[in-house]
DNA sequence: GCCAACGTTGGC
DNA sequence: GCCAACGTTGGC
C-alpha cells in the first residue's frame, strides 16, 4: 500500500542444552533444522520473510525466556538434515524430490536481559500473546508487532533501536 | 518425574 | 474418515 516492506514477527523455541542463545551469538547464524511438525514447517515455508524478526526462547529449563532477539537471514529451503541417515532428524519420507521438511536460517542481533515465562505471564499487555496460550507447543509462532515490542522492552531493549 | 495437551499413525 | 493407541512437547 505504501510501498513498505511488511515485517513479520515470530518466536522460536529452543531447547537450552540443545541449542543456546550464546551459541548462536557465537555462530552468528545458524539453519534452524530439526523442525518436524507441520504447523511449524509451514509458517518456515509461507510466512517467514528475510528481514522477519525473531525472539529467541529458551525451553526446557527454569524459568524458561526469552534471550535474545534474531532475525531472518534465509527463508525456507529443504531440511537437509531429513536425508541424511546419521542425523537425529532424520526422516526416511524425506528425498531430494520431496524434502518434506523445510528450515529458515536466523541470524542474531541483540542479546537481551532474560525475561522468564512468569514474567509474561503477569504482563497484561502480553494477553492473548500464542505463547501464553494454555496447551500451546508450537515451536515456531507467531507473535503480534505489539507483543514483540512489550518483551523487548522487558529485556531492557527499546525496539525502535533495532 | 509427572502429566496435560496435542499430533501422528494405522487398523478398520 | 473415524478413533484408539501411542509418541512428543514442555511447563511444573
Amino acid at each position: 500500500m505504501h510501498g513498505e516492506v511488511m515485517v513479520n514477527y515470530w518466536l522460536m523455541k529452543s531447547e537450552l542444552d540443545v541449542y543456546p542463545w550464546s551459541q548462536l551469538v557465537e555462530d552468528k547464524t545458524t539453519h534452524w533444522d530439526g523442525v518436524r511438525n507441520y504447523q511449524a514447517r509451514n509458517i518456515m515455508r509461507d510466512d517467514m520473510k528475510n528481514g522477519d524478526w525473531v525472539l529467541f526462547y529458551h525451553s526446557n529449563c527454569k524459568p524458561p525466556h526469552v534471550a535474545g532477539v534474531a532475525k531472518v537471514c534465509k527463508e525456507g529451503y529443504p531440511d537437509f538434515t531429513a536425508q541424511d541417515p546419521e542425523s537425529k532428524y532424520f526422516d526416511e519420507k524425506a528425498t531430494p524430490e520431496n524434502p518434506r521438511w523445510i528450515m529458515v536460517d536466523i541470524e542474531a542481533i541483540k542479546e537481551i536481559e532474560a525475561v522468564g515465562l512468569p514474567e509474561l505471564r503477569a504482563n497484561p499487555s502480553l494477553e492473548g500473546m500464542p505463547l501464553l496460550q494454555r496447551g500451546q507447543r508450537l515451536s515456531v509462532q507467531p507473535v503480534s508487532a505489539e507483543h514483540f515490542a512489550v518483551v523487548c522492552q522487558m529485556g531492557g531493549l527499546n525496539s525502535n533501536c533495532l
